[in-house]
Formats: C-alpha cells, structure tokens, sequence
DNA sequence: GCCGTTTTCGGCCCGACTGTTTTCAGTCG
C-alpha cells in the first residue's frame, strides 16, 4: 500500500507551499488530503484504477491530478521544482520551535540558510538578529527550540508517556490537592495515540498561578519552559516537555474537549457549531453572550447533536458523523479482556515459571492465557527445540491441575523461517492449544510470502506482529498488508495487536483495515517480566483507535469460543 | 486547493502568547 507515501509527499508539498508563502487555504487543503490519505482504510492505487479518488474528502481536481502523477510515474513534477528552490535541510528546519515558515524563509533569503548547522552559524555571529522583524529575545527563543530539539525532540512511545503522565497526576494529587478541583490527561495521552509529542495535563482550580508553580517546582523538573497564571511548561528528566493547564471548575469540560483533540476532530466540531449559531472554545459553549454548557465535556457534544465520543476517536476519521447518527461503534474495553495470549516464561527469554506468569495473569483477572515461548531458531532467545517444548506441554498438563477457575493454555511463538516454512513439524504444532507465527529474522526476504505461507498452515491461529515495526527504532519491513489481509480473510487467522510498548504492532489504521475485512486481532502483551503484564491497556487503547469491538478481538472470548473458533478455521483451511 | 439545503464564487476554526510593534505578525496547539 503506498497509502504512506502517498500522504507524506502531499504534506511535504504543504510545507514547501508554506515556505513560500502560498495561501494559509491552499497549504491547509493538502494537510488535510495528506492526513485523509494516511488514515484511509482502503489501498490508495485501488481507488486510482478504480478512479474513485475524488471519493477521499479533501481531494479535489488539483490534488487528485498530482495523485495521479505519482502512482503512474512515481514523481511529481511541481514537488520536484519546488524542492530545487528551498534550503537543502528544510525539513529539518522546519521542526525547530519558535523557528517557523516565515522565519526559515527570511533566513533563508537573506543569509543563506540551508541546513541546521549554518542556522547555528548565524545565532552565534549575531547576523540573524539584525533581520528586520527579529530581536534578542525571538533570537534566543530559536536557540533554545534547537536546543529542546537535540534533547526532547522527538516523539516518544504511548508506552512511555502514560505512566509519566500518571506520575505527575500522582505527584500533583498530593502536593496540590487541596486547591484542585480535578486533574486529567489530555491531549494525545489521552486519546491514546501510538506516540506522543508532549504530555498534557488539565487541572481544574480557582488558583491557577499556586498550582503552575507547584508544578514548575517538581523534583525531576530540569527545564521551565514557561510559567503564567493558566499554563506552564516544564521538561523532566532532562526528556519529556509536559504542559499543565489550568481553568476553572465551570470550564473543566470544554477544557478537557478543547485540550483532549485532535486539531482535526476541534476544527470540524467548531464548524458545526458555527453553522448552529453557537461558538465553542475552551471555556464553554456560547449562544452569543449566552453560556450553555462546559462544566462536563459531553455536554459539549449532546448541544451540538451527537453522541459523546471516546478520546481514542476524537481524530476525525468518520467519528463525528458516525456520532451524529447514534452509530458509533461500541468499542472493546480493558474488562472485556479474558486472557493474554503471548507471553514468554523461563522456557525461553522471560524471567517467569510458568507457574508465577499463570498466577499473575489470574491476578489480572483473566480467566485463560496461552504460553508462547520461541521456538528453537530463535537461539537468541533460548528458543525451545521439539523435546523441551514437549517437556514443557507436560509441565503445563500438570500445573493446570493446581487451578479450578482459570485454564493455561499450551502454545509456541514458532518462527516462520526464510523459506517460508515453519520451524516447527504440523505433528508438533496439532499437539499445541495455540499457535503464534512470527517473522524474527530475515526481514527482507520476501516477508509477504512467508507470511501468507504460515496462515495457510491450518494450526497457526494468530500471526505474530504483522509488520515488525518497532517505534522508537525501525520502520516495519516491506510487506503487502492487502494480500495479507485478503489470506486472512480466507483462512481466518487472526492478527495480533502486539501491545508491547515498543512495537504497538498492528497500527491503529492496520487494526481498522483489518476488522473492516471481517479479521479477528488479538490484543497480547509479548510480556517477558511482571511490569510488562499491564501494557494490555496499551493494546486496548491502539484497538479502541482502530475502531475494535468486543467481537473483533479474540482474547475476548471465553476459553469454550476460542476453541470453537480454532476448530472452525482449523478444518476451513 | 476544496467545497456547496446560505454560495460554481467567496468563504475556509479559535484563541493564547510573545515580541516587536505604533496596530500586528508569527508561532503554537
């Protein structure tokens, strides 16, 4: 699917456009045909030869002709020439706070600047800051975004973020609590998001200035960004940018909408409700001077004729008409959850018996879990061969009899080799509960084949991280999900939302994809220790973004249906 | 550049903050 491609061209097209200086509408428009392109749940080259592109809201005639190009030549002529004629790094550039379009653009025009270094080159020789427009203090406000560039630039993991973001709230709860009338997430922690740019937080307090300054004072605060009366930004740990907003009590809903996002789901509510007469924003909801609402957020939707939506939807993606229409879907939650269905033991690479991960898991509240330990090519991770994989079934036999109302699962994450074979016999395998493949070596040997090779095998039940992606560190390898959806589709195997904080593999758009296509996921942690066990809610909240139901997710049936299910795909293939 | 039960032309979300201004431009979310 060149869906990605295709949306990061047309978004590289709009900075290019704002650095020229075109039109704030025009650079709009192709943001938001880039961000329609890159949430599509259908291929983008199916909808070219089926010439059904301008049914992608956002793309008209002018767009829709440079979609066209691409797919057909590769290239886009007009992209190419507007690339000749900015800074070599501007891009780059382009990602400096405080150091925007305008700003490149002059630099760029009246000293030459085309890349980071020579930026810093013209801080220092004081050149910038005789720019007309420019002073000592926009001077060193770039300074310090190249700065936090170097440092927190980039974004980190949901993984990361969320207990971050909850250590604060902690934090906050104790050495503020008396003057706060409620503390949340927002933003993009709030829906969940994969990544993360910065973390946000929402206080509700007549004392704004005494809470930003408790705040600005926490222990592991290295960095004050800013401080005032109903916002403050700090850096922590030398890492991660968290901004704490305050308003008061009778504002805390269309707070908590107006700061939760996304900027896209903002925009379009904000239409609506100029188009009713009303005016929203982060205090509340107005008639004129007339206040109708804004202490709870869902009072913000109901005026405004739909449904409350969940944080994981707010990215305008279908949610707001599907809220209008009393149709939005009843997304699966962390108690529908039944069991984890890959985790490691001391088998392999985890840290666990198997009798401690079951206890945990119980814990957990789960009623069922599967072991899915590597499998012997796996050597880096101690993987087991035949005899102790069987010696391991056995002890699983055995410690299943020490439960009454909770049932452990005998599984393998077996490895689906270079050759496309599994690394396991199907007279092993049929002797498994549970079955995950997964792709761990050779990324570039044709993992589409290999993929699709495994889910013809009848005893595989899930594919294991389906694209291989992990999200600090590597892009996922090349695979064609639409043949991979398709042969799921025929064979019923499920794919997994490997919910480890690293990999969150599917994607939220990949899980949309799929169940569309009638494909069960399976929400699994990959856990290795105890602390891993609680990444479910991450997995959740990805499958929440991508739309999931409680009967599109497998480890929501109970035990009796999984087994139902297995038998059906088992003797379907 | 997109779009249309107000419009095929003339709109296109809203506000805070900052710094450089003498009335506003740029950046951000």
């Amino acid at each position: 699917m060149k869906n990605a491609e295709v949306a990061e061209i047309l978004d590289k097209m709009a900075d290019l456009l704002e650095f020229k200086g075109e039109l704030p509408f025009k650079i709009n428009a192709y943001r938001k045909a880039s961000r329609m392109i890159s949430e599509l749940t259908e291929d983008i080259e199916t909808l070219w030869q089926e010439k059904r592109l301008h049914e992608i809201p956002g793309v008209g005639k002018g767009i829709q002709g440079k979609i066209d190009e691409y797919l057909a030549t590769g290239t886009i002529t007009e992209f190419e020439q507007l690339l000749q004629e900015v800074p070599q790094e501007l891009f780059e550039l382009l990602t400096i706070p405080n150091f925007g379009p305008k700003t490149a653009a002059l630099a760029y025009k009246e000293l030459g600047v085309e890349t980071l270094e020579d930026l810093k080159k013209v801080l220092d020789d004081g050149s910038l800051a005789k720019l007309p427009g420019m002073g000592p203090k926009k001077v060193e406000n770039i300074r310090k975004g190249l700065e936090l560039k170097e440092t927190a630039g980039s974004r980190i993991s949901i993984g990361i973020a969320l207990p971050i973001a909850e250590q604060v709230i902690d934090y906050m709860n104790e050495n503020a609590g008396d003057i706060l009338d409620g503390l949340s997430a927002a933003g993009s922690v709030r829906r969940f998001r994969e990544t993360v740019h910065d973390i946000d937080i929402l206080a509700a307090t007549e004392q704004g200035a005494e809470v930003i300054r408790i705040f600005t004072e926490m222990p592991r605060v290295t960095r004050v960004l800013g401080a005032g009366e109903t916002k403050g930004s700090v850096i922590i740990d030398d890492r991660f940018q968290v901004d704490l907003r305050a308003v008061p009590l009778q504002s805390w809903g269309a707070a908590q909408q107006y700061f939760t996002g996304s900027k896209a789901h903002n925009v379009r509510l904000r239409e609506i409700a100029k188009k009713s007469g009303y005016k929203i924003n982060e205090y509340g909801i107005f008639e004129g001077e007339k206040t109708l609402g804004g202490r709870k957020e869902d009072e913000i939707y109901h005026l405004l004729g739909m449904e409350w939506i969940p944080p994981e939807l707010r990215e305008d993606r279908g949610e707001i008409e599907a809220a209008q229409e009393g149709k939005l879907p009843k997304l699966v939650q962390l108690k529908d959850i039944k069991a984890d269905l890959h985790v490691h033991s001391k088998y392999s690479d985890g840290q666990l018996t198997l009798r401690d991960m079951a206890l945990a898991m119980q814990a957990m509240g789960y009623s069922y879990m599967a072991f899915c330990d590597h499998s012997k090519s796996a050597f880096y991770a101690n993987g087991l061969d035949e005899k102790r994989l069987l010696e391991q079934v056995q002890e699983i036999k055995a410690l299943n009899k020490e439960f009454s109302d909770f049932v452990v699962l005998a599984g393998t994450e077996v490895d689906i080799l270079p050759d496309g074979s599994l690394d396991f016999d199907d007279e092993i395998l049929q002797q498994l509960d549970f079955v995950v493949a997964s792709i761990h070596s050779a990324f570039k040997t044709d993992p589409t084949a290999r993929t699709i090779a495994a889910m013809r095998n009848p005893y595989v039940d899930v594919i294991g991280h389906p694209t291989g992606r992990l999200i600090t560190r590597r892009a996922g390898f090349e695979i064609d999900l639409e043949r991979i959806f398709d042969v799921a589709g025929e064979t019923g195997t499920a794919l997994e939302v490997n919910a480890y904080w690293d990999r969150l593999d599917l994607s939220d758009v990949n899980i949309r994809q799929a169940i569309e296509r009638g494909i069960k996921v399976a929400i699994n942690t990959d856990s290795h220790h105890l602390e891993h066990l609680d990444m479910m809610r991450l997995g959740v909240g990805t499958a929440r973004r991508g739309w999931a139901e409680k009967k599109d997710v497998l480890n929501t049936f109970s035990v009796d249906q999984l087994r139902k299910w297995q038998k059906r795909n088992r003797l379907g293939a």
